[in-house]
DNA sequence: ATTTACGTTTACGTAAACGTCAATTAAAAT
DNA sequence: ATTTTAATTGACGTTTACGTAAACGTAAAT
């Protein structure tokens, strides 16, 4: 394969490693049109070989942010904010301090949902522990 | 209003109390094209009044519910069949044994959840004190 | 030489979850 | 008696997040 060819000579230069979008569509379980879609709403910007994409390690990382983002309810756009408030070379006091307060808002949304979660969890105990009970009931007859 | 002496008189009668669409839609800030949505898509099934819809309590509980699972980012599909579990009526073990299935399921999957926020809460705090850490600078100098 | 495998772009399709009118009805307030 | 106010149904529109071909390029394997 030339791609295995070119990702050896470009980490021999760059000193890092480069992936295939079907390396990351395996590795992740998701599909290349995700991936790409990814990209088209500006969440991933991988490097060229030709017309081929080749992702590095930051463009992994990525990736993983955004399934895990995913995963817990986040739109793309909410995902690419917090993206660029990482990204956001902050000069400004004021600056800082909106990123201060960006994070505070998202801590609050986690423990939210932190807090949902639990409740959840305690509801599906006390479900189980009736079914368990009844499933006594039922052999004990 | 006529509603309001309907659901009084229904409240003498049954013994419990009766929300209309916007009641509901003020206490949980959701718009009543949703809510008639909700009732679309079979997770929720007001009594009439005429044509108005009327809310049992037991209606607001579910309510209250979805709006728990979509925070979590659960589609109403997946809700929906959670309501269905809760509600089904189990006469035989395999049955019960199929609940106790989906319940182990949920709960490693709130797990999973639990575990992705714990990691970006980290890393959330870890970028505070990073922010902390320049605004001190910035005033040190 | 050609099949197979993997990649690309373009573009239309789709399911979910509502938003947004419009037209209508019924009841409450003035 | 008439004007607000709250509710209804119906229907089309919109956004998000991809799925699904189609048509093509490149390179490795047979």
């Amino acid at each position: 394969m030339a791609l295995e060819g070119i990702k050896k000579d470009i980490s021999k230069g760059y000193r890092r490693k480069l992936y295939t979008i079907s390396d990351l569509s395996k590795e992740f379980d998701v599909t290349t049109r995700a991936i790409r879609f990814y990209e088209d709403a500006g969440l991933l910007s991988p490097l060229r070989e030709g017309r081929s994409r080749l992702y590095s390690v930051r463009d992994r990382t990525r990736l993983k942010l955004i399934l895990r983002g995913k995963r817990l309810g986040f739109s793309l756009n909410e995902i690419g904010e917090m993206f660029r408030l990482y990204d956001s070379e902050p000069g400004e006091v004021a600056q800082l301090n909106h990123i201060l307060e960006k994070i505070s808002e998202q801590t609050d949304l986690l423990e939210r949902q932190m807090e949902d979660i639990r409740i959840v969890m305690q509801e599906l105990q006390e479900f189980r522990s009736q079914c368990v009970e009844r499933l006594e009931q039922m052999s004990g007859k």
